[in-house]
Order: C-alpha cells, then sequence, then structure tokens
RNA sequence: GGGCGAUUGGCGCAGCGGUUAGCGCGUCUGCUUUACACGCAGAAUGUCGGGGGUUCGAAUCCCUCAUCGCCCACCA
C-alpha cells in the first residue's frame, strides 16, 4: 500500500490512468468474448467540433453506462467517431482559404479543394476525440470511425443504389428549403421557424375587365410581385367570387405593367378568406404553398430571385441586381409611387431560417433527389409495442408524430465535401450505380445530406464479426435535438438493411443552459469551456458536478458551483480514504461477525440500501438520483457518522477490535469506490490502488484496475444472516446519534465553543456497553463522559432526554430556564398536534379499513415515538419547574 | 393552431398518493476538534403558482386559469 499524499493531485492522476487504461488495453472490445455484449455508439461529433457541456452530459452518461457494465462483466463495446459534417466542415475550410490565401473553393476547383478539406481534417480534425480521452470516456479508439471512411462511404453509397433500385430514391424538380448562403437545397429539419417582425403590404390592382374595380392584396413579400402569375380567391368567398376568371394587371415589373401585363384571377380552397383581405398573390416560383396552387392551374412559373439572393433580370429593371431584403423595400416604393400601395402593418410572422448560416430560407424549385422513407411503418410499431424504449417516456409520442408526418427528404446537396451521389449521366442516360460505367459518363455533382450517411452508423461502423457479437447496440443517448435528424431515421435504415432495431433503449438527455437558462452558444459566449474546468477542478469533478445536477431529461442549467462541488466531494473522498490508511493494517482483512459493533452494522446496513438505490437509479437512468445517492450516503453517513464513531476503536488499544473496524471500513470503502468509478473513474482507481484493494482479474487479463472489479450487489439475506444485520440495529444507532445532536445542542444552548472539552453526565435507560459510551464521548467531543445510573440534574442543568438514557451538562445557572421552558412548551404543542393528526387517522373508520396492513403499522409506530418523545419533554419540562 | 415540459425556502433543484416536504449553494452562530477550512458542529428560512375537484389522506391524481420555456404546423 503506497501512501496516498495529503493532498490530491488530479492533473497528474488523471493523465497517469488514462494512459496505463490505453496501454493496457482496457477498452477494447472483443467480439469473440464469451460474455454478454453490451454496446454503445457515440453520437459522432462533428469533425470540425470543439468539445462544449452537451458533449460532456452526454458522453458522461455514456461513460457511466460503459463502465458499470464492464463491472457487471459485460464485454463492453462503446464506438467512437466523427462525422465529417459536409455543411460545417466546407464552410469551415473555405473560410480558412480565403482568409490565408484570398482564394475561394471555386479558384482551387472541386478536387484540390476536397483535398485540402481532407488535409485539414488529417491536421486539426478530432481535436473533440482528444478531449473526450481527457473527460475520461472509456471508448474501443481501436475502433474510431469517420463518416467519410472507405468503407462507411462505401455503405452510404450502397444504400443509395439500393433505395434507388427500390424505387425509394427519386429526382424531380421540386420547391425545396434553398440556403442562398450556403448555395444549397436543405431538408426540412435543418430549417428553423424563427418568428420575425416584418410589415404587411397592403397593395391594389385593378381588375382588367372591370376598370375602376380594385382587389387589396395582403402580402409580407412585394418584391415577388414580379414572379406572380395569378391572383388567388377562395371560390367560397362571395365577396370575390365573382371575379374568377377575369383579370388583373399586375404592377410589377413597371415596365410590363404599362404595357398592361395581365394575369388570372383564379379560385382555389386553399385560400383563406379570413386573413389578410381574402385575396392572395400567387407565386408559384417562390412559395410552396404557391407552387402547388400553381400545379393545380396549370400557372406558368416566372423565377425572379437568384440562387444568392438577389433578384434578377426577370424581377424588372427597378429590381434587377438588389439583394432580396432591399428589393422588397424598393417594391413597396414602387408600389407606392403608382399609387397602389394601400398601406402597411407592422406583422410578425414565421420564418425559416437556415440552420446553418442562419438567414431566412428561399422557397425555390430545383432540381433534387427525394427519399421515401423505408421501414416507416415497423419504426412506429417498435414504439408501440414498447420494443424501442424511450427515456424520459415523454419522447415516444413526439417520434410517433414525426413518422406519422413524415415528408420525402431532399437528400441532395450542392456541396463538395461529402458523399457524392453515385448516378451517372450520359447526353440523357442516366444510371446509378457505386462506379462509373467507363468513358464518358459524369456523375452527378451533388453530394449527400451529410445525414444521409449518419443514420447508417450503428452497423456500418462495424465489420461482420462485431456486428455478430455487438449489433444491436444496448442503448443510444443522445440530445433531443436530433431526435428527427438522425434517431428517427436509424431505427429506420436498422431496420431496413439488418431487419433489426439498431438499439432497445434511447435515452435523450436535457439540453445544458446557463444558469439563466439560455442554450449555450458560442455567439452568447456563455460556454464555459469543459477543458478549463477540468484543469480547474478535474475531469471527475467535471462529470460529478454534471450528473448530480441534470435529472431525467430536464434541461441542465449549469453553474460551474457544480463543478465545485464535485471538486470538493472528490477531496472529501480523498480524505476519507486517507484517515483509512492512516492506521495501518491489512487491507481487507476478514470481518469477524462477533465483533461488530452498532456503528458497523449501522453502516454496513447503510450501504446496503445505498446500492439498492443506486441500482435502481441506474436501471432507469436516473443518473442524477444516484450521484445524489452516493453523496448522500458517502458523506452524511459514512464520513459524519461512522468514520467519526470508529474513532473510539481506533484510538483503543483493543488490537482485534481494532483490526475489525479497519476490515469493516475497508469493505464499505471498497463497495463505494466501486460504486463511485464510473462517475469519478479516476480518482477513485487511484483509491483503489493507493489503498490496496483487491485487483480482481490477472493483470494479462488487463484487470489491474477497479474498471473491472466486481459491480456491488446488494447485501443479501445470507450476509445479513452471518453478520447478524437486522433493521433494529439501525433503528437503535439511529437513536444513538439523534441523543448525540441532542447533546451537541445542550453544548451551544451553554454557549460553549465547540473546541472546548466538556464534561458530560449520561444516566443510561438500559445499560450501555463501554464502547458506546467512549462513541458518546468522542462524538460529543466531551472530556469525560460520567455514567451514573442514579443522576438527577438539578434545575437549570442543561440536558436532553431519549430512550436511551438523559444526557447532562453540569453547567448551572447558563441556561436561561424561562427560555428553555418557553422552548419546551412550544416542542410540546408541536408533538400534540403530530400526535392529534396520528390519532385522528388512526380512529377514522375510513382510514382503517382501506389502508394496507403496512401503512397502518407504519402510523401506529409513528403515534408510539410521538408518544415516547412527548413523555421525555414533559419530563424535561416537569424537571425544570419543579425544582 | 396543435403537442410537450416547467412553476416547491434568497437562488438552483429532488420528491410525483401515505414519516415532522428533502438536497446543494447562499445566509447566520461557533470552531486551525492530529482525514478533510475544498472542512467540522449547530441554526434560520416553505399555507409546494391561483382556483376547483377526486380521496379517509394530495406538493404528488383530475379539471381549470396564469406565467415562463421548448417542439411541431404551407396561413400569404
Amino acid at each position: 500500500m503506497s501512501e496516498l499524499p495529503k493532498t490530491y493531485d488530479p492533473q497528474t492522476v488523471e493523465a497517469k490512468w488514462y494512459r496505463h487504461w490505453m496501454e493496457s488495453r482496457c477498452f477494447i472490445a472483443d467480439p469473440k468474448s464469451t460474455k454478454p455484449a453490451y454496446s454503445i455508439v457515440i453520437p459522432p461529433p462533428n469533425v470540425t467540433g470543439i468539445l462544449h457541456m452537451g458533449h460532456v452530459l452526454n458522453n458522461t452518461i455514456q461513460d457511466i453506462l460503459s463502465r458499470k457494465a464492464r463491472m457487471e462483466a459485460k464485454e463492453v463495446l462503446w464506438l467512437p467517431g466523427t462525422d465529417h459534417a459536409g455543411i460545417a466542415t466546407q464552410v469551415m475550410v473555405e473560410k480558412k482559404i480565403k482568409k490565408e490565401e484570398k482564394l475561394s473553393r471555386h479558384d482551387l476547383g472541386r478536387e484540390k479543394f476536397i483535398d485540402r478539406v481532407w488535409e485539414w481534417k488529417e491536421k486539426h480534425g478530432g481535436i473533440i476525440i482528444e478531449q473526450l480521452k481527457r473527460l475520461g470516456a472509456s471508448c474501443d479508439w481501436s475502433r474510431e470511425r469517420f463518416t467519410m471512411d472507405p468503407a462507411y462511404s462505401r455503405a452510404v453509397a450502397e444504400t443509395f443504389v439500393d433505395l434507388f433500385s427500390k424505387g425509394l430514391i427519386y429526382r424531380g424538380k421540386r420547391m425545396v428549403n434553398w440556403c442562398p448562403v450556403s448555395l444549397t437545397a436543405l431538408s426540412d429539419e435543418e430549417v428553423n421557424m424563427k418568428p420575425q417582425n416584418g410589415l404587411m403590404y397592403y397593395f391594389k390592382v385593378e381588375v382588367a375587365e372591370d376598370p375602376g374595380v380594385f382587389l387589396t392584396i395582403a402580402t409580407t413579400r412585394p418584391e415577388t410581385i414580379p414572379g406572380d402569375t395569378a391572383v388567388a380567391i377562395n371560390p367560397r368567398d362571395e365577396r370575390y367570387a365573382k371575379y374568377i376568371g377575369k383579370h388583373v394587371v399586375r404592377p410589377l415589373p413597371a415596365e410590363l405593367a404599362l404595357e398592361k401585363k395581365l394575369i388570372p384571377i383564379i379560385g382555389d380552397e386553399q385560400v383563406d378568406f379570413e386573413f389578410g383581405t381574402g385575396v392572395l398573390k400567387v407565386t408559384p416560383a417562390h412559395d410552396k404553398a404557391d407552387f402547388e396552387i400553381g400545379q393545380r392551374h396549370k400557372l406558368p412559373v416566372i423565377e425572379v430571385i437568384e440562387a444568392n439572393g438577389t433578384m434578377n433580370d426577370l424581377a424588372g429593371s427597378d429590381l434587377k441586381g438588389e439583394e432580396r431584403f432591399k428589393a422588397r423595400k424598393i417594391a413597396a416604393e414602387k408600389l407606392n409611387e403608382l399609387g397602389l400601395l394601400v398601406k402597411e402593418e407592422p406583422y410578425q410572422n414565421n420564418v425559416g431560417f437556415s440552420e446553418r448560416a442562419d438567414v431566412p430560407i428561399e422557397p425555390r424549385l430545383s432540381e433534387q433527389w427525394f427519399l421515401k422513407y423505408p421501414s416507416v411503418t415497423r419504426a412506429r410499431e417498435i414504439a408501440q409495442t414498447g420494443e424501442l424504449k424511450f427515456f424520459p417516456e415523454r419522447w415516444q409520442k413526439v417520434y410517433e408524430h414525426w413518422l406519422a408526418n413524415i415528408q420525402d427528404w431532399c437528400i441532395s446537396r450542392q456541396l463538395w465535401w461529402g458523399h457524392r451521389i453515385p448516378v451517372w449521366y450520359r447526353g440523357s442516360e442516366m444510371k446509378c450505380q457505386l462506379d462509373s460505367p467507363g468513358e464518358g459518363w459524369e456523375q452527378d455533382p451533388d453530394v449527400l445530406d451529410t445525414w444521409f450517411s449518419s443514420w447508417l452508423w450503428p452497423f456500418a461502423t462495424m465489420d461482420e464479426q462485431t456486428k455478430a457479437k455487438f449489433y444491436p447496440t444496448t442503448v443510444l443517448v443522445s440530445g433531443p435535438d436530433i431526435l428527427f435528424f438522425w434517431v428517427a431515421r436509424m431505427v429506420m435504415a436498422g431496420i431496413e438493411y439488418t431487419g433489426k432495431q439498431p438499439f432497445s433503449d434511447v435515452y435523450l438527455t436535457g439540453i445544458v443552459r446557463d444558469k439563466v437558462g439560455r442554450k449555450m452558444s458560442k455567439t452568447l459566449g456563455n460556454s464555459p469551456d469543459p477543458l478549463d474546468l477540468i484543469s480547474k477542478y478535474s475531469a471527475d469533478a467535471l462529470r460529478f458536478g454534471v450528473m448530480r445536477s441534470a435529472p431525467l431529461g430536464q434541461d441542465v442549467l449549469f453553474d460551474e458551483q457544480h463543478v465545485e462541488l464535485g471538486r470538493n466531494f472528490c477531496t472529501k473522498l480523498w480524505n476519507a480514504c486517507r484517515f483509512r490508511q492512516m492506521h495501518g493494517g491489512e487491507s481487507e482483512g476478514e470481518i469477524t461477525p462477533s465483533l461488530l459493533t452498532s456503528d458497523d452494522k449501522w453502516i454496513l446496513l447503510r450501504l446496503d440500501r445505498a446500492i439498492r438505490e443506486i441500482n435502481s437509479s441506474l436501471a432507469e437512468y436516473k443518473f442524477n438520483e444516484a450521484a445524489q445517492t452516493l453523496y448522500r450516503f458517502f458523506w452524511s453517513e459514512f464520513c459524519d457518522w461512522y468514520l467519526e464513531s470508529t474513532k473510539a476503536v481506533l484510538h483503543s488499544d483493543h488490537a482485534p477490535q481494532k483490526q475489525n473496524t479497519l476490515a469493516v471500513m475497508d469493505f464499505v470503502l471498497s463497495h463505494t469506490l466501486r460504486l463511485f468509478h464510473p462517475f469519478l473513474p479516476f480518482i477513485t482507481e487511484e483509491l483503489w490502488h493507493g489503498l490496496g484493494y483487491q485487483l480482481e482479474l490477472p493483470e494479462n487479463q488487463g484487470g489491474k484496475s477497479i474498471m473491472f472489479a466486481r459491480w456491488p450487489k446488494e447485501l443479501d439475506a445470507q450476509f445479513r444472516e452471518h453478520y447478524g444485520l437486522d433493521e433494529s440495529d439501525e433503528q437503535w444507532t439511529q437513536a444513538k446519534y439523534d441523543l448525540i445532536v441532542a447533546g451537541r445542542n445542550l453544548r451551544r444552548e451553554g454557549n460553549i465553543q465547540s473546541s472546548k472539552r466538556v464534561k458530560f453526565i449520561f444516566k443510561p435507560g438500559p445499560d450501555l456497553p463501554a464502547y458506546e459510551i467512549e462513541v458518546f464521548k468522542i462524538l460529543l467531543n466531551a472530556e469525560s463522559l460520567e455514567v451514573d445510573r442514579s443522576f438527577e440534574p438539578r434545575k437549570g442543568m442543561p440536558n436532553v432526554q431519549s430512550p436511551l438514557g438523559t444526557l447532562c451538562l453540569p453547567l448551572e445557572g447558563l441556561v436561561d430556564i424561562e427560555a428553555e421552558k418557553a422552548r419546551l412548551t412550544k416542542e410540546l404543542e408541536k408533538i400534540s398536534l403530530e400526535i392529534k393528526k396520528v390519532e385522528e387517522k388512526l380512529a377514522n373508520p375510513s382510514f382503517t379499513s382501506k389502508v394496507p396492513p403496512a401503512v397502518l403499522e407504519e402510523h401506529r409506530n409513528r403515534l408510539v415515538e410521538w408518544q415516547k418523545k412527548q413523555e421525555l419533554v414533559r419530563n424535561a419540562l416537569k424537571g425544570l419547574s419543579s425544582e
């Protein structure tokens, strides 16, 4: 047993053990193992990513699950990797090249640019992987995958070809969400609706057939007027139905309006006559709903906005070349000049923003690839049957709702970085296959949505042997923000391509927010760098702090104080172990049942309780509950009471008794360290070795680590019987501690400094062994404790009574008798009230007849307890008044 | 417009049908008590958002209102 240093130095210790675990291949999963499998695939962070608090939360949870499973003798695979993150990475490298070399990607050309991205990736990519290691993540790094690995890319392409051949992938000219900054189409999931304060413009158009008759149209986008090819009204709208079939003069572009360019008035059910004026301008080229109306009425499509968001020639000379928002203002001004603008009103509407570039998306007609999702029915079914379980449960409904309303997925992106679409063209011929059909065939220039590769992650990352052992995986831990993007799609891909759902449990974490509840974000600058926190407090502290404050599925309000608490806790753990070590003796000696003290029994029972609670919490993924229990057990029970009580033995010279106490301490500590290990991997490993605890597996099996120590099981009936433990021990000891607290209060009432040792007199109820007297003495910080059966405290002598006896502090005159009387009277009132409450319940026949016997019993016991207490307080009060 | 979550001491949260409603931070008092001041001992602070209901019993279940926050939805 090497001596533990006085202070714990997490920085060197954490680095040391991580290196050791790696060198001992502790994290490597063996597909040939006969142990039951437990597997998790990491949600692959962006290769450009750096660790943020969300990753800390997410990966700590996965690490806890993995480490616990290893201790439960399972063969664990936690498979790590990164995602190529199409747009994010491309934009990042583009910016870098622009800045450093003043070149655009077009200057470089596609191939050269992609080479540059790869270069960047090799050099700087995957910083986050190193950061995860600092956190302590026990991933099998030998299996690290990247979504652009050759084998993985092959799988992506094969999937495309397969879905194409099944007729689920098709190409079509459709209205898509277009990002005018990234210059690519986006899926519906990549668009975020944001309320915007804008204006509603009302303008009028003249009915050509009825000169002097004007219709007023409300729009938020006057710049699209040049693209209007109809005006629509609801045929049931009595105000306007008569105009259907007539025409109006389209006011813009002005030059065409002068020529009396007309567009038809059509009737369409889709028009809401309650909204605006009930007259809708129809711009099939720039609005999804309008496009559909256009299809129904075979309206021409006039595009007036270019891909980059500027107006084109067809928008007319006034707007041409203008940026779309500027064009809006100009269009309004123009209408005003023409005397057609009726009014402008402030208006709030929801506008779709590109998730990536954070600019309003432009609905745009373009040729894209779409996927009709496979295995949708089955994906819904498994959520309904419970084959796929969500934690917290409520996400199941969200998942089902999404699947029920699922739309085809636009999977093509006009980017360079990503998986190129495996489709080749030669003239009007088209072929969908993995490799080029040969000379003269050109590959589709588009790449696939990044999620079209991520959805294969749980199985495309595994070779056949690995899959045989570890697929399907056990649990998926993810943020709810990617439930649709990723989780739901993985389920469908899993079912479609492996015939199995890719995981049975889905744990959705909360979102980490700052302490005022805002989402952590780079722009707000409110996201602390986890690496700084690790340097300042240690990885264990960070993990524990986050886990302790992260209830299942609730958002986590992050506050550095949580980490501080984690750090303090580690220090406490360290010092308690040092305390054990200072008393020497061999590690983990035999426990002799006959030598167990009441405190020993109490702590063993408490340990048992803690183990049960922790196991049931973890089974439901309630990590904060488990962390709380650990905290309470170790600090408030083990350190505050048990360790203090052992001083009675350890300061004595009864060697066998001392040995026995140390053995109990070791038993509890070794269990505690193991319970803590998934949460605090580093410090527990250091202490496990420092205290010389049993190293469960032979070294050649990577076993020289607490990582593979047996996960604690509850202390079963046999154990309890062997050591003579039962609940009455627990109650008795609890009563002892209660009396000690009361005794400590006496000191306070007597205004005695807590450092000062004083004499107590104890009048025992039943006889107490010398050991118990010693415990009283130590825990009361008493100079001496005189036991006197016949002692009667005189009036004014502070004393406190309990079923175990009366404890007196023989300092006369220090207590204000009247104040004490008042205090006791008040207490008595409180007790009487409680007694009345319980008595009333027990006297109520509807209560006694309906309630289960156990509850009844509990109430009866409670009544007895209260009555006892009442008796004691009454006596004390009598003692004060009588003399 | 639909759906979901939150509302508990100064702050942040547990508890989700049956103990005197817990915990951490903060506050107050006293302590360098030979494991730990990142600590020890003690204390104070709550008609559990409002209203109604179910029940022998509600912070906990139901209804309703209010406030805040998410998600989904083609209202120009």
